[in-house]
DNA sequence: AAATCCACCAACCGCATTCCC
DNA sequence: TGGGAATGCGGTTGGTGGATT
C-alpha cells in the first residue's frame, strides 16, 4: 500500500521478452548467480523491473525446465497434490521439479480442471452411485480411466504436443537453458526448489481432506525423491481402503474424484514406464 | 477467403511474507 | 523492534494462433 508497484517506473518495458534480453539475463545469472534481482536491471541494462527479471528466470531459463506435453503420471501427481495442498502451486511444483509453478497452474486451469467436471458431470448424468463397499471398483475406475486415457490420446494432437508453439524462439531459449545446465547442477542454491516440506505437512493436517495421508506420510517420503512415487501410491491405497469401509466419498460435488481412480489410474501399466521416469529426475530440494 | 470463436500460455498485478537496516 | 524494501506466490489478463463458420 502506497508503495507503487516496480514495474510502473517510467522506462520499464513490459510484453514478451527477446532473445536478447534472455541472453543478458542468462549471462548475467551465469556470472553473478540467481537472487539480488533487484540489482539485475541496473547491473545489466535491462529495461525490466526485478520481478519480470525473477519470473522469466525461474519460469524459463532456468536449466532444467521441461516444456510440452504433461505425461499422464504429471497428471495424476498434480491431481493428487492439488487435492492434497490445494491451489499451492509453488508446493506441487517441488514434487515435478521440471515443472514450474506458472506451468502447472496454467496447465491446471485449462486443462485439468476441464477433465475433472466433465468426469464429474458424467458422474452425475449417468447417476452413478458410489457403492458402500470396497466393490466399487468396475464402474468409476473403467470410467475415469477410459476419461483420462480418451484425453491423453487425444492430447497427441493438442497444440502442447505438436508443440508448434516451440518455435524457433522456444528452442533458442532451451538452447540458452542447455548453456546453463552444467553450472546449475554445481550451484549451491538453485533458486526457489526449497518448499519446507514439514510445513506443508502441516498444512495437509489442517486441510482435514486426507488426514490418511498425513498419518501414513511420513517425512522421509517427502524428502526421498525416490520414494515419491511409490509412497503416493501406497498412500492412495490406504485412502482407497478406508473411504470404502467408511464410505466417504459424499461429498463429490466438490471434490475431485476420489482417490481410487486416480489409483486405478497411476498404476496402470501403461503409465509404469512414465512412472520410472519420473523417478529418475533429478530432485532439487535442497 | 474472411470473420469470428476458442484454447493456450507468457506475463502482469497485487497481496502476503520475509529480509534487512 | 518497527518499518520499508525485496521477494514469493496465486489469480488474472491479453496476445497469438488454430479451428470453425
Amino acid at each position: 500500500m502506497g508503495r507503487p508497484p516496480c514495474c510502473d517506473k517510467i522506462g520499464i518495458k513490459k510484453g514478451p521478452w527477446t532473445p536478447e534480453e534472455d541472453i543478458i539475463l542468462v549471462s548475467y545469472i551465469q556470472e553473478h548467480g540467481a537472487g539480488n534481482w533487484r540489482s539485475v536491471p541496473t547491473n545489466t541494462g535491462l529495461m525490466r523491473c526485478s520481478k519480470s527479471c525473477r519470473l522469466r528466470w525461474t519460469n524459463y531459463l532456468r536449466p532444467g525446465i521441461k516444456r510440452g506435453n504433461f505425461t499422464p503420471h504429471e497428471e495424476g501427481m498434480i491431481i493428487h497434490l492439488q487435492a492434497l495442498l490445494g491451489n499451492k502451486w509453488a508446493a506441487i511444483a517441488s514434487y515435478l521439479p521440471q515443472r514450474t509453478d506458472n506451468d502447472i497452474k496454467n496447465y491446471w486451469n485449462t486443462h485439468l480442471k476441464k477433465k475433472l467436471k466433465k468426469f464429474q458431470t458424467d458422474l452425475d448424468s449417468h447417476n452413478l452411485a458410489p457403492p458402500p463397499d470396497n466393490s466399487r471398483t468396475t464402474n468409476y475406475d473403467h470410467q475415469f480411466s477410459w476419461q483420462f486415457s480418451d484425453n491423453n490420446n487425444k492430447q497427441g494432437n493438442s497444440k502442447l504436443s505438436n508443440s508448434p508453439n516451440s518455435s524457433l524462439y522456444a528452442s533458442s531459449t532451451e538452447n540458452i537453458s542447455r548453456l546453463l545446465e552444467g553450472w546449475m547442477r554445481s550451484s549451491p542454491n538453485p533458486s526457489r526448489r526449497n518448499v519446507d516440506h514439514d510445513e506443508m505437512l502441516h498444512e495437509a493436517q489442517k486441510n482435514n481432506q486426507d488426514q490418511e495421508f498425513v498419518k501414513s506420510g511420513e517425512k522421509s517420503w517427502i524428502q526421498d525423491g525416490e520414494n515419491i512415487g511409490n509412497n503416493i501410491v501406497t498412500i492412495t491405497k490406504e485412502k482407497s481402503t478406508t473411504c470404502g469401509s467408511s464410505g466417504v466419498v459424499a461429498d463429490q460435488k466438490t471434490s475431485p474424484p476420489p482417490f481410487t481412480y486416480l489409483e486405478k489410474w497411476l498404476l496402470d501399466e501403461n503409465n509404469g514406464g512414465q512412472v520410472e521416469e519420473l523417478m529418475e529426475l533429478p530432485m532439487i530440494f535442497t
